[in-house]
DNA sequence: TCTCCATGAGTTTTT
DNA sequence: CTCATGGAGA
């Protein structure tokens, strides 16, 4: 045997050469599981010559696949292109592709829908049964169809809903289409009906490796359950304290589930932090802690005590994030870089006050979360156009963009349109033959049909290399012509467009067969790409990002802010113990990314819905222990004391006007001369509580700052 | 059919 | 506050 486990840890080292049978993993954050992970699978392929394609390895993300392929390129010789090593829905995606077409009715040419392609979906249902979509709001029934289809109800609320349900399942498969929740749920139905297709996965996948196992949902187990059966050789790795995911459907209890279906689950603790210093862990230890249910463990550490962990609380949320900025500055100053920083946020609206002072402080970063770009409306749009290209009967994409450009062709033509389609049994595109001429548009619709005919030809020849068809369709549709119209908005989206250019010279590279099919395989496994897959790692930049996001990724510097009561637990988690927990698990996360230097802060008042709200602190503050944390405040204490005694916001009440008033003292007002650090001497013009509004002359012009901010002196 | 304005609704987390 | 949606008018 090689010495790849000798730089592993005892405990890391039994789990990866502990291959055969159920083995469960419990791993601490820090402890090295994809250390294990890695080790383990380049274990089983260059010590036990295991075929690489018998592997199968389940991650949370993809970007996590992918860094964990890389690592195991770097351990073994063998080619692993063609191990599995996948999220559950891309894994469910390819064997869909493969075996749908067994289920009646299912083509491995669908096309799987987003979040916002289904809800639209849904919105066209309910329109088509003559229900109100004020009374059914596309987005809850969406919700209620996607908790139903995660086992987290057993049956809808109302019959209505369960008849939307129905019929969008009937739409979704007479347009070819899946949901994200479908590739789940139809990988089951297909092995459940064909017990021969299951059996040719489970000879494939002799061993199977689940990471972030306790963040599985009831189907997601079921699949794993169904596919391991075999060989029972299932290696899952998971930490009970780290599961966030309930909302999706994640239970928890799939660990204690696995171990009694699998008695004889041989169990390994990995409690060894290689992350974070004495002082970190131990204030994460102790925030978990108050879970009640839970099965005891402790993280320990070899590394010393550190630097204690810091709190500050300040005025409001503007001067939170500069706090936040100075000190990225400072530690800059004592050899950090950017990339060693991160900010994490319970929910992404936190993050705006964070990218303007960021902005302004020329401190480059970037933003996790928003709208990806695969989700971008101009790059779907595109993307719709290739589609349609390559396949005229895609009526989804059809729609999309038949008037994208406005062509002048509008919903009462597209009725006409389906209702033909619909007749004659065929596509929209063949329906344009078919319906009677003349009308509004039509003649724009033959326009149309030929503009696509006419791409199709030019996609077609081979001639035409892969980086020009995205510059051919946004010139040929006027798609281009539209957005330069658009001005400095539509310049940035034709900057979207123009990406896409890189992402089809990739699929070039990547991909086997003709131009077409390359296209074709890009789009298939195009949905399933989220920004966080595409978001370049390397970046010399400071991450903003929400604690779900953190998941998984370490930082020597970590700033937890926002750390109040509504926000952080949030205010819509407030109400049941078990909620509670699972934010408690959040906080738990957070902590756990940092390495070196941790801080926590909070704002004393934060505009929320456009209104200024005084804040307090979160509870988990207290559960930590301030005297665990290094206090950097600079309002009096007694302020705070208060503060913290009393109970949390509860809007209208007098007692918060009072508090708000306290904090709004500052000594400077209307007409005073101040100097700023970065826009120079200027004029005091207003004050409203702790805001000054100044003017700085001609180059900086009128700006709003914190009065006591200490870039700010009075002259 | 499109454009513009008003109104209202909503920010928890995501494959 | 900000975005999305829908209605009215051109």
């Amino acid at each position: 045997m090689s010495d790849l486990l000798n730089g592993l840890n005892e405990a890391q080292r039994l789990a990866a050469e502990t291959t055969e049978g159920p083995v469960m993993v419990m791993a601490g954050a820090g402890s090295g599981k994809t250390r294990v992970l890695t080790y383990r699978i380049a274990h089983l392929i260059n010590d036990l010559g295991v075929m690489p394609y018998n592997i199968l390895a389940v991650t949370f993300t993809n970007k996590a696949a992918n860094e964990m392929k890389e690592r195991i390129s770097k351990l073994v010789d063998a080619d692993i292109q063609r191990m599995w090593v996948a999220t559950f829905h891309s894994i469910c995606c390819r064997i869909l592709r493969r075996d749908i077409s067994h289920l009646e009715g299912f083509k491995s040419s669908f096309t799987i829908l987003d979040e916002e392609d289904s809800v639209k979906e849904i919105k066209e249902t309910i329109k088509e049964m003559g229900l109100s979509t004020d009374e059914y709001k596309p987005k809850n029934v969406k919700c209620e169809i996607s908790s139903f289809k995660n086992d987290m109800k057993s049956k809808f609320d109302d019959t209505t809903t369960e008849q939307i349900y129905f019929a969008y399942e009937r739409r979704l498969k007479e347009e070819n289409l899946l949901d994200f929740d479908d590739l789940i749920l139809k990988t089951i139905e297909l092995f459940e009906a064909f017990p021969d297709v299951l059996h040719k996965y489970q000879d494939i996948f002799t061993y199977l490796m689940i990471d972030e196992f306790q963040d599985t949902n009831t189907y997601q187990y079921k699949l794993v359950k169904m596919l391991g059966e075999k060989t029972r050789n299932i290696f899952i790795v998971g930490d009970q304290d780290q599961s966030i995911y309930s909302f999706r459907g994640a239970r928890i209890e799939n660990i204690n589930k696995f171990q009694r279906d699998f008695k004889d689950t041989k169990v390994i603790m990995l409690e060894q932090n290689y992350r974070s210093t004495q002082n970190i862990l131990d204030i994460a230890n102790r925030v978990i802690d108050n879970n009640g249910s839970r099965f005891k463990k402790n993280l320990f550490t070899d590394s010393k005590d550190g630097i204690k962990p810091i709190f500050n609380k300040l005025n409001n949320a503007y001067g939170e994030a500069c706090y936040v900025s100075d000190e990225i500055k400072r530690l800059m100053e004592m050899g950090y870089s950017y990339k060693d920083f991160a900010v994490i946020y319970r929910s992404n609206y936190i993050s705006r006050n964070f990218e303007d002072v960021l902005l302004r402080q020329g401190i480059p970063y970037t933003i996790y979360g928003g709208l990806s770009f695969f989700a971008r409306k101009e790059v779907k749009d595109i993307l719709a156009y290739i589609r349609l290209i390559i396949d005229y009967d895609d009526s989804f994409s059809f729609k999309r963009i038949v008037n994208e450009p406005k062509r002048k062709i509008g919903p009462a033509l597209i009725k006409r349109l389906e209702d033909c389609a619909r007749e004659n049994n065929c596509s929209l595109f063949k329906a344009i033959d078919l319906i009677d001429r003349g009308g509004q548009g039509y003649n724009s619709l033959l326009d149309f049909k030929f503009t696509i005919i006419e791409l199709e030809e030019y996609l077609s020849s081979e001639e035409h290399k892969m980086n020009e068809i995205v510059d051919f369709i946004i010139n040929r549709t006027g798609y281009k012509a539209m957005l330069k119209a658009e001005g400095d908005e539509g310049e940035e989206r034709l900057k979207n467009v123009e990406e896409l250019t890189t992402v089809l010279i990739e699929t070039d590279e990547m991909y086997e067969g003709t131009r077409k099919e390359k296209l074709m395989q890009m789009l298939q496994e195009i949905a399933l790409r989220t920004d966080a897959d595409t978001k370049r790692e390397g970046d010399d930049v400071v991450k903003l990002m929400t604690y779900h996001q953190a998941k998984g990724l370490e930082y020597k510097v970590v700033f937890l802010v926002a750390f109040e009561e509504g926000v952080f637990p949030s205010s819509m988690a407030s109400f049941s113990e078990r909620d509670i927990e699972e934010e408690r698990r959040i906080c738990y996360v957070g902590i756990t990314r940092a390495r070196e230097r941790l801080y926590i802060t909070c704002a004393s008042e934060r505009m929320v819905f456009g209104r200024t709200n005084s804040m307090f602190e979160s509870r988990f503050l207290k559960e930590i222990g301030k005297e665990s944390l290094e206090d950097k405040t600079v309002i009096p204490k007694k302020v705070f004391a208060q503060s913290n005694t009393k109970k949390p916001f509860v809007p209208g009440k007098a007692s918060d006007v009072v508090e708000t008033k306290r904090t709004n003292t500052t000594d400077i007002s209307i007409g005073d001369k101040v100097n700023h650090k970065a826009f120079g001497d200027g004029t005091v013009v207003a004050v409203n509580g702790d805001v000054i509004t100044v003017a700085f002359g001609e180059a900086f012009g009128v700006k709003k700052l914190l009065a006591n901010h200490p870039s700010i002196r009075r002259l």
